[in-house]
DNA sequence: TAAAAATATAATAATATTTGAATATATTTA
DNA sequence: TAAATATATTCAAATATTATTATATTTTTA
């Protein structure tokens, strides 16, 4: 499994509306490049250095039929963070028992100094 | 709330190993600027230059307490994407029913061309 | 009111990311 | 085997991110 320090780089691969989109589409089965470009409003060759960059932060993988390429999901928590990035929230977490810059209302919480 | 492509800026904002020690020190309450350089490894700029881009992407907040600033979270997205990082997943996906490269099974899926 | 404490900002340098253009590779088909 | 198809790689330019250093701001305290 990844330690916390490499799924903080998977969240820096992930982060980019390019390769989300890629992943939107995998998550729903194996596509071969020419599927993604459809989608994608981007040259080839840029798909494919997004591909080549998920691929070795071994995110996908790809199998080979013929002259296409069929990619497909690998790591196991991209469903449920493209999940996470859908769900609804509340607009904000309520903030301490306590007015920013009033001053009014107590410190939550431990300090020192 | 945030678009799709919001919460995407969101992450990358949020995919560093610095800024996410604060967000998880926030996640447990208020803390003030020295407190939370105790627990991080970085010169005082360099902390307020993290914390002012969590500040100005709405992820944080703070109040004012005397000459100490107070952050708290506001983003409610932040705690469950904390948790998802730590959560145990298995290895890898199960990949289509076809094997990489020996092209041998068959193509799962639609596929147009 | 001057000094100290807590934090922020600005400027810069180093590094990383992103894209586009050109070219390469591999497989199939004519 | 040459042409066509599908995809990848390389290089360079543009841009963005990060950390460092120096300095500024605000509030409290002596």
């Amino acid at each position: 499994m990844r330690s916390l320090g490499q799924r903080i780089e998977l969240l820096r691969v992930i982060a980019h509306p390019v390769r989300i989109k890629i992943l939107e589409e995998l998550v729903e089965g194996v596509k071969c490049v020419s599927d993604l470009t459809e989608f994608l409003e981007v040259s080839q060759p840029n798909l494919s250095q997004h591909l080549a960059l998920l691929r070795n932060h071994r995110v996908i993988d790809y199998y080979i039929d013929g002259r296409l390429k069929c990619y497909f999901l690998v790591e196991p928590i991209i469903p449920d963070l493209l999940e996470l990035l859908k769900k609804n929230y509340r607009e904000q977490l309520p903030g301490p028992e306590c007015c920013p810059i009033t001053k009014k209302g107590k410190y939550p919480g431990e300090r020192r100094r």
